[in-house]
RNA sequence: GCAGCAGUAGCUCAGUUGGUUAGAGCACUAGUUUGUGGAACUAGGGGUCGGUGGUUCGAAUCCACCCUGCUGUACCA
């Protein structure tokens, strides 16, 4: 190969992707194989839909652009555009679409998925993340909604979170349609404008918003964000509207009654829950952390939710004359296992393997006759891989985490026994190949 | 997108108002120990000082632009 500096490959990732590392990838692991556990339980069926889709069929159209609408990572092959999927709902809406007729109804369905956005990466946040959803398609009985907020909490709680450490928070979007109507905020920029502000008061709180609410804000970086120029009178009846610790919106009073007959608690009715999507329709849910998440840097960052979802009963009728009501639940994992890392310690079993040190490489059938015994009894081992004194093994041993490594050398040779040293106490001992394999049992 | 801060060895960082051959700790390699890790000591390798252009006799240091990272903000189907 030719060397030239000049056309050295990078080893930097692209912007928002990142490598992640084994002790991140078991706690995954954990987390997928406690939503296996809990979606078995619930009922829902397990699906995979590709990663790239048409553009055109998850949401995105490209009328005369060089590149679809941004957001989105695409190319176009000989005929069509294809994205990636920055979602598993849009993919779910039209696998429903396009097999309705042999689904049943309710469909009920799991999926877990990386997809990609092709957007600025903030803080926990990168351009490629592994997303769970749970969906329940053709009903509009709102037991679906009821149950998607008490099975994420079940899940929570298997990760090893506690009831204080996570709220799941619910609103409505009627709540807002309702307001929308009353105070006569017709245009949709004015209303999605009003939606995105009220959406930061838990991050900003009530002074801030109203800011944005009328003419702007500036926030303390300097920059200025143009308000939605409400009137005094309209900001302060969303104030009052939405500061209403009880609500009379129907879906909500029903869902909280199933919420008690589940004798689920960990809920708050919180009107101020907005989510910026237009596509909902009725109730909308959050699920927030309790507690601080900071970045690898130690600082503390505004973390957001982990996931959240709502009812969205036009989504699938975009594909066709299909009249299929769905609601749906999105959790974040990459995001839910950073903050679970830092909020428990985990004591994974992660076994090493036991390392037989290389004295002879003439020697090689009677080191694989010593591994084979122990990995038949289920005991991670390995003959060094490579070559080196025996420092340079003890070495990597260490390195690697490993229980104990294996002597079978010259001396061992002639006694019929070997050595094992175990490596946290650093105590040898020799042992007769028969008992080997029980002895390290001890050990690990 | 906007704004603030940052980019010097694999990692964390120092580098005085511009001045010889750019440093430290950790990590790595070899040795002190030819069959013994975590500790110590000795030696060694490793840098176009994020990039490009400019100012200057001389730039890691000053200027401009760009790239990347962090944080906030905006957008987020």
């Amino acid at each position: 190969m030719v060397k030239d500096k000049k056309t050295k490959p990078s080893k930097e990732l692209p912007l928002g992707f990142i490598d992640r590392e084994e002790k991140e990838l078991l706690i995954r692991d954990f987390v997928i194989s406690n939503i296996k556990e809990v979606m078995i339980k619930y009922g829902f069926q397990y699906l995979e839909t590709p990663s790239f889709e048409y553009t055109d069929s998850i949401g995105k159209f490209l009328p005369d652009k060089d590149r679809p609408d941004q957001g989105v990572f695409s190319f176009k092959d000989e005929r069509n555009w294809l994205s990636l999927r920055y979602d598993l709902t849009a993919p779910l809406a039209r696998y429903v679409a396009k097999n309705y007729m042999e689904l049943p109804k309710p469909f009920k369905r799991y999926q877990l998925g990386t997809v990609w956005r092709n957007e600025k990466p903030g803080p926990g946040r990168f351009r490629e993340f592994l997303q769970f959803d749970a969906d329940v398609v053709g009903t509009g009985n709102l037991q679906a909604d009821a149950e998607l907020c008490v099975l994420i909490s079940e899940i929570l709680e298997k990760c090893g979170l506690d009831v204080k450490d996570y709220t799941v928070k619910i609103s409505t979007r009627k709540l807002l349609d309702d307001l929308f109507k009353n105070l006569k905020i017709t245009s949709r920029e004015q209303s999605l404008t009003t939606m995105r502000a009220l959406d930061k008061i838990d991050r900003l709180g009530w002074a801030e918003v109203k800011k944005l609410l009328g003419k702007g804000r500036k926030d303390k970086s300097g920059d200025y964000t143009k308000g939605a120029n409400l009137t005094n009178d309209q900001i302060i009846e969303i104030e009052s509207k939405l500061n209403k610790k009880k609500t009379d919106m129907e879906d909500i009073k029903e869902i909280l009654s199933i919420f008690e007959a589940y004798n689920f608690k960990n809920y708050e009715y919180n009107p101020t829950i907005i989510r910026g999507l237009e596509y909902y329709t009725g109730p909308i849910f959050e699920v927030n952390l309790n507690f601080e998440v900071k970045n690898l840097k130690g600082q503390i960052i505004q973390f957001g939710s982990i996931g959240g979802g709502g009812r969205y009963d036009n989504l699938v009728s975009n594909f066709g004359n299909l009249n299929c009501p769905a609601t749906g639940i999105s959790i974040g994992l990459d995001r839910l296992v950073f903050a679970l890392m830092q909020k428990k310690d985990f004591k994974l079993e992660t076994s090493r393997p036991v390392v037989i040190c290389v004295f002879n490489t003439t020697k090689t059938k009677e080191y694989v006759q010593i591994l084979k015994k122990l990995r038949s009894s289920n005991i991670s081992a390995e003959i060094y891989p490579g070559e080196g004194k025996l420092k340079k093994q003890m070495e990597y041993a260490n390195k690697i985490g490993s229980p104990a490594v294996i002597l079978y050398g010259d001396d061992e040779i002639k006694t019929g026994n070997v050595t094992l040293k175990n490596l946290e106490t650093g105590n040898e001992s020799s042992i007769k190949i028969e008992d080997l394999a029980n002895e390290i049992k001890k050990i690990v």
